[in-house]
DNA sequence: GCCGTATTCAACCTTATGGTTGAAAAAGGC
DNA sequence: GCCTTTTTCAACCATAAGGTTGAATACGGC
C-alpha cells in the first residue's frame, strides 16, 4: 500500500491506545507482553497496534532473546510537526494582515463582517 | 459518537484530502465548491470532508447567502503540537541521559547494546 | 531434543470510512 | 412565484481498521 508518510503517522496517532504506547515508550522502551498489560484487549491486538506504529516509523523493535524490545523513534515528530507549525503560520500571518487591512480601512467603507463564526458544533 | 479531540484531530489530517484543503484554507478562506473544484472527486465528498475537519474542531462555516465559506480555526493545531513536543521532549531528554549513563560507565561494566536497531521496515 | 515463553500469522467478524448517485433544502435573482 | 445556485441529506457500496480466537514460529533453559 502506497501511503504517503504524512498520512500513516496522523492515522497512526489517531487512535488513543496508540498514543498511550506512545507515551509509555517516550519513557521507556518496553515488551509487547508490557505494553498490552494495562489494556483490555489481547497482546496480539497491541502486536497489530506496534505494526502500524512501526509502518509508521514512528518505532522500530530490536530482537533481544523471544523478546522484541520496542523503541519509540522520536525524529518522526518533526514531519508532523513542520506540516503543522507551517499553516498555523500561515494562517496566523494571514490574520495579521487582515486586522492591518480592516484597522487601515477607511470609515465610508463597509467591510465584510470579520468572520461572523457559527461552528454549527451542536448538532 | 465520544471520541476524543486528539483523536479526532489526527484522524481528520490522516486523509491528504483533508490536509490539501487545510492546507488551502491557511491561505484563504473559500466555499465547499471552490474546494471540491480541483479534486477529482464529487463535491458531496468535500462536503463530507469538510464535515469530519468541522467536527475536528479545525474549520467553521458562515454564512453568505447561499455559499457557506469555510475557515480555518488553526488554534487547534496547539492541542497537537503540545501532545508531540511533549512527548519529543521526553524521549530526547531520555536519550540524553542514556548517553550520560554510558559516557560515565566504568570499563569492566558491559552495558546493554545501545539500542541495536534494526527497523524491518523493508516488507 | 523437548518445553515454556514471547510474538506473530491467519482467518474471521463488525463497524467506520470514503466514495458514489439522486433528491431535498436554503436563499437570491428576476 | 418560479428558477438557479450552493450545499446538505439519504441510501447504498467497497474496503480498511480494530478486535477476536486459534495455530504457528522463534529462542533460551535445561
Amino acid at each position: 500500500m502506497t501511503t504517503d508518510p504524512l498520512s500513516s503517522i496522523f492515522s497512526a496517532l489517531a487512535d488513543p491506545t496508540r498514543r498511550d504506547i506512545v507515551a509509555r515508550l517516550a519513557v521507556a522502551d518496553a515488551t509487547v507482553n508490557e505494553l498490552a498489560q494495562p489494556y483490555e484487549v489481547t497482546v496480539q491486538a497491541v502486536s497489530k497496534h506496534l505494526r502500524v506504529l512501526e509502518n509508521a516509523g514512528l518505532v522500530s523493535r530490536s530482537r533481544e532473546a523471544q523478546r522484541r524490545p520496542v523503541h519509540l523513534e522520536a525524529e518522526v515528530f518533526d514531519l508532523m510537526t513542520k506540516w503543522i507549525e507551517r499553516y498555523r503560520r500561515q494562517a496566523e500571518e494571514r490574520y495579521r494582515r487582515l486586522d492591518d487591512v480592516l484597522r487601515a480601512m477607511p470609515d465610508d467603507v463597509e467591510p465584510r463582517p470579520p468572520r461572523p463564526r457559527q461552528t454549527g458544533a451542536g448538532r
